[in-house]
DNA sequence: GCGCATCGTCGATACGCATCGACAATCCAA
DNA sequence: TTGGATTGTCGATGCGTATCGACGATGCGC
């Protein structure tokens, strides 16, 4: 492998320059930066990343903490990784990832080994034990998610609140009465996942405040559990029934439960769920969603960690980013009165 | 953060001995050995990944190229990373990800700045861009997938040929006459991905063994279209039907789809799936299922890697390594005559 | 035409660890 | 008792890059 040194021999100029011919720290002149420039691409130099980060003391990687998810969806969860480690690439940074398993000490690793400059916790929970761990650490870190105690730190997850309020004020214009809340999962729900908290708020404010009545419907795991779920919640309303289901995993179910019980959407029955906008129009009826924009979410992530390991002065600060969840009108929701 | 050099101070000795405490390349009497791993934990000394993967010329880290994946079933892909990274984490590796969006110049990447020691590549496909490339890189690499041309490679699969001709023994066993292929989706069987070829080989040529009659059936991605395409093949059978659906992503629509058509698995039909075993369990009828055993394939991939980079006698050596898959019997499938 | 700031380059050094050669101390066999 | 092997430790050096101080060259204003 050739080195900055070759490089140099090469072209004829020094070690050091070919140093600043790459970062652009001291003015090359135009001359001397072509002749460089050849002579890299000549041996195809480049830099040894080993070298430049005990140099730098900067390893131009970031650890992301993944979560351990017998659960959980794990489609959406690859698409925040893919989505995370392409956005890094674009600000020259890598991603090595960090699992549970090694459990929280894993973070304190990568960071006292001086293998990443910053880190990015996924699926941050409410009581999340890797919190207590990042506080101390000597790195910026960006949380997806939201902890019960955030002061100081920086997190940035969907607007999970907003969204519950949005699905509301959707089903309220169109003019329905009620609205069956299909919940999460109860393994979820059960983990006192914070986002779930927040979309019912959401959901129950926006109630209130339209004076509609919500009916909670638990998450099932099976099509014919689903059924029976619907079932029970559909004694609970007169009228066309409007859903919201904001668990992706449960968006099928959901669709076929309906499907079975021979409601037809967007004549029978108004839904909102959430799931990707592929998936979503490709169904019987296009489906009207509330997409929580993980990728979005993940850009942000990305952003925040690279500009506080860009721009010290920039840290630390406290910041809480919600991201705007986008309510995506399909064919799957009906104005009760059209139908009688 | 402390250095060797305060360890070594702290401990009494040189800095050489803290590093031959560490690596244990040569002697170091009890004594000494106490006293330096006292002083390390009372300073929570930590290597610097950087200046060690200078001096050592290796990183400890291991590359894993992930696949791009608008309508791959992403929940696999994420089970086989999680089993990636923390296998490798048992071998005191980290991983790296290379995403597919940078090329296969992102490989080149990586090696070429000495960021990583091998390469793990996923999804490799029968004619795969990233394969000339690993070709000409001076690390290993290990392939989860097996390209045409294979020649001086490292592969491990699960053996998707075993695999077809193991459903199509269960299922002639049972006294089935013919069976019906429920195919992965277009998109996936349109990219010449080889394992289809190769399932598909399994169940052809273990159905002439066997003289059974194979009926395909195409991969759909919504309920109502596979129900149409399962009523098609119907068409073809008579007496009780024998599905096989391998594709992880048609599972529950194959299932509906049956259902909706009246059919009760295990008495009705006979249907063998590929889906994890906490989903085959939590079915209406239990499924009996055909796995590929991605967990597996995942560590042997980090075990051959490693070795590779442990050992480096071990190298060259091609090798094609299958795994094979695991048919578990649940209440999905029924010998036909037990019916009337 | 002079002094001074700016530009462009170089040499030297530091970063933290692994490794090699050297060497003192200890042990065993003859 | 001596020679050689073995054990345990140290000092010195190198890995490849970034960065700092230095310095000659050039441009500018007066």
């Amino acid at each position: 492998m050739p080195t900055s040194k070759d490089v140099a021999r090469l072209a004829g100029v020094s070690q050091s320059t070919v140093s600043y011919v790459m970062s652009g720290r001291r003015p090359i002149s135009e001359k001397t930066r072509k002749r460089v420039e050849a002579a890299m691409a000549q041996l195809a130099f480049q830099p040894n990343a080993g070298a430049r980060a005990l140099a730098s003391r900067r390893s131009q990687v970031i650890g992301l903490a993944i979560p351990f998810v017998p659960d959980l969806h794990m489609g959406s969860i690859m698409e925040f990784i893919s989505v995370i480690a392409a956005t890094a690439r674009q600000s020259d940074y890598d991603i090595l990832l960090v699992t549970d398993d090694e459990g929280p000490q894993g973070l304190e690793r990568v960071v006292g080994q001086q293998l990443v400059d910053g880190l990015i916790i996924m699926q941050v929970e409410g009581d999340d034990a890797r919190v207590p761990v990042i506080r101390n650490l000597p790195v910026p870190s960006v949380l997806i998610g939201i902890p019960e105690k955030h002061d100081g730190l920086e997190c940035i997850d969907a607007d999970f609140e907003l969204a519950g309020a949005m699905c509301v004020e959707e089903l309220a214009q169109l003019g329905h009465e009620s609205v069956i809340l299909v919940d999460w999962q109860d393994s979820v729900v059960r983990r006192h996942v914070n986002y779930v908290k927040r979309f019912h708020r959401g959901v129950d404010k926006a109630a209130a405040a339209v004076g509609l009545k919500v009916i909670h419907a638990p998450g099932r795991t099976t099509i014919a559990a689903m059924e029976k779920a619907v079932t029970k919640a559909l004694e609970q309303t007169n009228g066309i029934p409007a859903f919201i289901a904001p668990e992706a995993a449960n968006q099928d179910l959901l669709v076929e439960a309906l499907h079975n019980l021979g409601l037809v959407l967007g004549e029978d029955a108004s839904v909102v769920v959430n799931c990707s906008d592929r998936i979503a129009e490709r169904q019987r009826t296009p489906l009207t969603t509330i997409g929580f924009e993980p990728d979005e979410v993940s850009r942000r992530a990305v952003h925040r960690i690279v500009r506080d390991l860009t721009d010290p002065t920039s840290r630390p600060h406290e910041a809480l980013e919600l991201i705007r969840p986008v309510l995506k009108r399909r064919k799957s929701t009906i104005r009760p009165r059209n139908k009688r």
